[in-house]
DNA sequence: GTACGATGCGGACCGTGGGTCCGTTTCGTT
DNA sequence: AACGAAACGGACCCACGGTCCGCATCGTAC
């Protein structure tokens, strides 16, 4: 069984590339500007080497989300309050949310890049499943709260990048006010309902 | 000055394809499925008139989305209550966004092959400023609501067709209890914020 | 150190699809 | 009928994602 470790040369290629597009998409407006070609030649690799690590396109784009995001899913799953599962399920939901947003913000040209890139929707990104469970599986924990599923599909869309893009690239949002509105929104949605009777 | 009025051919054509592409998107799986080719030969014209007549992919998806849309866009502006400008907002925005999402539901196709289309992101496209700006006015009568900016893109954001298309086409939710979970989500967001102290 | 698979490399090549160009046709006006 | 303007259509162009395969490099066995 086991795999057999890769070669060095490949690593170390592997490692270029995911420099190289991250510098290429951090650097231009649009990320379909930058082209397979132009990752390849920055990198200083043959378009078939890039092809060869990650596929396609698309698994390049998730590679380098995946490999920025680890921390913050790390910190999430198994580190401490407010983010990490210990928290009450009331500071937890806002935590989860204004950690993507800010991730969102550090990297809006990855994130952009990710969700314009799939053949159809963000909503099939293994990404997106991961962090919808587990603001689900919170939000289920609020007293009250129904249709948790939709409400955690809601409250993501919120934070999309294009949207976060919109705000703070093209109308000039500062970042920390559009924290705040996020956090706003999300109190909102988590206070209590004065429902009927 | 004035502009003299189109061919009678080119309005003939002009409906053809976009009969044509509605048919098309509306039968294909993903609407990037559809290539401009098979529009015009659908229609019966060559690739030179349906640019013509469009500009470039975009233009023709806008122009069939705005020609579906108009009704709706009609009953906003100038309709009776609740849709209408005569309604107190707090039925207001629901009756909106429930306009909307039954528009996205009902046009699955065309709303998904609008917002993917964009060079980047539906932000841009005027409908998405219109439908903001109404209902921004309509959230700032709205006394302890503040943010109506912010408030308003999330809420349209949790009625974005690839997240419609995700719920309905791909996890068959019910059309009916998405347009409850979207009321509901919204009520949320209405009801008279308990805010601190 | 050398020999020799296996693994990876690279860039010429291909197919596809959006968009353009221009000789030809159709319109509508005089 | 005739003529200029407007529109037509499909051959053509080119950028880009993705493939292919002869060649280089790696690492192992001796």
């Amino acid at each position: 069984m086991s795999e057999r470790r890769p070669r060095k040369d490949a690593v170390r290629n592997r490692a270029a590339v995911l420099a190289a597009a991250d510098r290429l998409f951090a650097r231009c407006e649009s990320p379909e500007t930058v082209t397979m070609a132009d990752i390849a030649e920055a990198a200083g690799v043959g378009k078939g080497t890039l092809f060869r690590a990650f596929g396609d396109r698309t698994g390049l784009i998730q590679a380098l989300y995946a490999e920025r995001l680890e921390p913050v899913r790390n910190a999430v799953e198994e580190g401490p309050p407010p983010l990490g599962p210990a928290a009450p399920p009331l500071e937890r939901v806002p935590a989860l949310l204004d950690a993507l947003l800010c991730f969102k913000l550090d990297n809006r040209h990855l994130a952009l890049a990710l969700e314009e890139t799939g053949s159809d929707s963000p909503y099939q990104a293994a990404h997106y499943e991961r962090w919808h469970s587990t603001l689900q599986a919170v939000l289920e924990r609020i007293p009250g709260l129904t249709d948790s599923a939709f409400t955690a599909h809601a409250l993501l869309a919120a934070t999309r990048a294009d949207l976060v893009e919109h705000l703070v690239g093209h109308q000039h949002l500062p970042r920390e006010q559009l924290r705040a509105h996020l956090a706003a929104f999300t109190a909102r949605i988590l206070q209590p309902s004065t429902a009927s009777d």
